[in-house]
DNA sequence: ATTTTATCGTTCTTATTTGGAACTTTATGC
DNA sequence: GCATAAAGTTCCAAATAAGAACGATAAAAT
């Protein structure tokens, strides 16, 4: 099944992870939630290859989640920003951070 | 960067997506949520290819988000059941839940 | 007695996605 | 001039996923 295939699906927890269901996806979203905005920003945080910054930044804003907004004119240069559909993810983030922090410890090397 | 890269990130988020993070782990927690236990009925309820939930069920139970359990003796058959760190994934479900059907409502055909 | 059905996977080949590095463009600072 | 920065794009190799078929084991149907 590809990526798209789930868009229409009854279950709402389906429709929405055809939208924000990769790790990647969700990486970016918490980065803006942290108050970033830039494509280096994306890319240097989130470890993930600008391709694929390039791509997920695309889609979230087909779907509204981010904007981009120009901060500069010559050389046009964009940001991406959260609009309030975007924001109300924040829940999710959220239960996602606890859930991690609960469960997921760092296991740091005894120093 | 690889999946498992993730793993030991500073951040929770981070490391919650480095179990959870894709569309067909998330798809088989919410069956399970609603009550499935089955290979079958998370391959059927899902999409997913059978490849896909069984290497999905692996990394789940690896990480102790479900557990197999024998609900049969000749043949041996298993089933898979969410644990207390399963269950505790519950608020992040409903946080999808909700923002799916609050943003991206099926449009259905005037019929 | 033989065929069908059910369940839980594995295996195979082909297609799609990702990783990683290099390159482009426009502009600023040295 | 030359190095740096920012936001992408492009290219090839490697990893992952799709889709269908196959296997093992046993109960149910004919």
């Amino acid at each position: 099944m590809k990526w798209n295939e789930l868009d229409e699906n009854w279950c709402p927890v389906a429709r929405t992870l055809s939208v924000l269901g990769d790790r990647w996806t969700l990486l970016i979203l918490r980065d803006c939630m942290l108050g970033m905005s830039r494509f280096d920003q994306f890319a240097r945080s989130t470890g993930a290859t600008r391709h694929i910054v390039s791509n997920r930044l695309k889609r979230l804003c087909a779907y509204g989640i981010l904007e981009k907004v120009a901060y500069s004119e010559h050389p046009k240069r964009y940001e991406y920003q959260l609009t309030d559909k975007g924001r109300e993810l924040q829940p999710a983030m959220i239960a996602f951070r606890d859930w991690g922090k609960q469960h997921l410890p760092v296991r740091r090397p005894a120093s």
